[in-house]
DNA sequence: CTTGCGTATTAGGCAAACCGAAAAAATGTC
DNA sequence: GACATTTTTTCGGTTTGCCTAATACGCAAG
């Protein structure tokens, strides 16, 4: 299997668990390449067993296409992992030198790396590593989404260099309980309470990029003094 | 740079390396490909200012092709060493890995590697590790031309997989006093003894893929003793 | 129910890297 | 020095993965 394949795998994959639609489109975009290329590959396959496509429709993995892109995952994930662990990898960094990695890696690299590294449950953006974890799906819920006096614990970023440059700028880590304190108006910043009580004014957009669990609502005199 | 081409540039860099005649006919072999895409791939990277090569005749590398090779000579090596010391592999196997690792290496993170690894000097089969070591160069002494009496120490072996797991059932170990104790006749077996008494019979084609330095010649008495 | 627009596919081509067959050059042998 | 052998190159030809341009499809709005 070519590293280009693989590539394409990942993609309808991540496409498919970001509830996006599984579209000709969105993946050449996703790939940085033409539309007839894709529809080409697409055909490739799913000669191949990995991928059904019916033209002009849908778009889905196989049994085997979505086996061989959650172990893509696996090992992108962990490659993460070790590159900001044991390498001191800005959090930004880690997800471009994963996906050169994760295609040179096979299960046998990946499985010792699994032990040298102790069976991480997550990866450094909070994504779960399969095979690592009991729990395989990830929240989907944005702190977008919190009112003011809502609490919640930060479990997952998107894994999008941009982002991930300005989020380390916030100083937030993940597993850290947060608390809504004020929503600005006109789509204005968020401002949530760490528990150390460190105030931190976060974009709407970035909000909706940082997924969390354990939601406590507030009580309503607190939603009130909004 | 293509993998690919990364592969013709370590070729030409290992066959100079090892005193081989550096021909087109040696590196398909090398490369397991035929004569025809060689001529090719070299009009390619003479093109690119990387190889130097008059039809029918010479071919070497250039200044920046050089550079090039032993650069990835370098990423090869210090995967090596991650293998074997933090992974674990055994001795045979970190060749391959690391010759698929190597091309999926930027410098920053051979870099964070090696900081990682603490700068090793040597590669588990003994090569330096370009960069870490002030020496550049590799004994080409082979343990074959040793006679009964001399004694030397191993510096390196060659990083083949066959001749390597032979090797670790030897049970010797890179920078290890050897004494010649006998040569058996016909090609018969090499004989040598370790430091801690242990005598050990090495087939006489394996003694000429192990390379020592610091070689002390026995006294005629002893050599008059075979 | 037709028109228009966005999306998907087909058609035809290009570049990289490989191949086998055949020609050309170099090398070795008598 | 001529012939045979080996090595290298040249000459088509294949596959993979990409492209642009043109065509086909599907849906939504009038």
């Amino acid at each position: 299997m070519s590293p280009n394949k693989e590539n394409y795998l990942k993609t309808i994959f991540e496409l498919e668990h970001d509830h996006q639609k599984i579209s000709n489109k969105n993946i050449a975009e996703m790939l940085n390449i033409s539309a007839p290329s894709v529809t080409e590959m697409l055909a490739a396959l799913t000669k191949e067993g990995l991928v059904t496509h019916t033209p002009y429709n849908e778009i889905s993995l196989t049994k085997a296409g979505l086996a061989q892109a959650r172990e893509l995952v696996r090992k992108h994930r962990i490659w993460e992992v070790f590159l900001a662990n044991k390498l001191h990898y800005a959090m930004a960094d880690v997800h471009a030198a994963s996906d050169i990695l994760e295609h040179a890696t096979d299960d046998k690299l990946a499985d010792r790396l699994n032990d040298f590294l102790g069976h991480p449950k997550r990866c450094p953006h909070g994504g779960i590593i399969p095979g690592n974890s009991e729990e395989e799906n990830d929240s989907d819920v944005t702190l977008a989404t919190l009112v003011p006096g809502d609490a919640a614990t930060l479990q997952r970023v998107i894994d999008n260099h941009d982002f991930l440059s300005y989020f380390e700028d916030l100083q937030l880590h993940l597993n850290e309980r947060l608390t809504s304190v004020k929503k600005e108006p006109f789509s204005g910043p968020f401002i949530v309470r760490t528990d150390d009580r460190e105030t931190v004014a976060i974009s709407e957009n970035a909000a909706g990029f940082m997924f969390v669990t354990d939601v406590v609502k507030g009580t309503a005199e607190e939603q009130d003094k909004q």
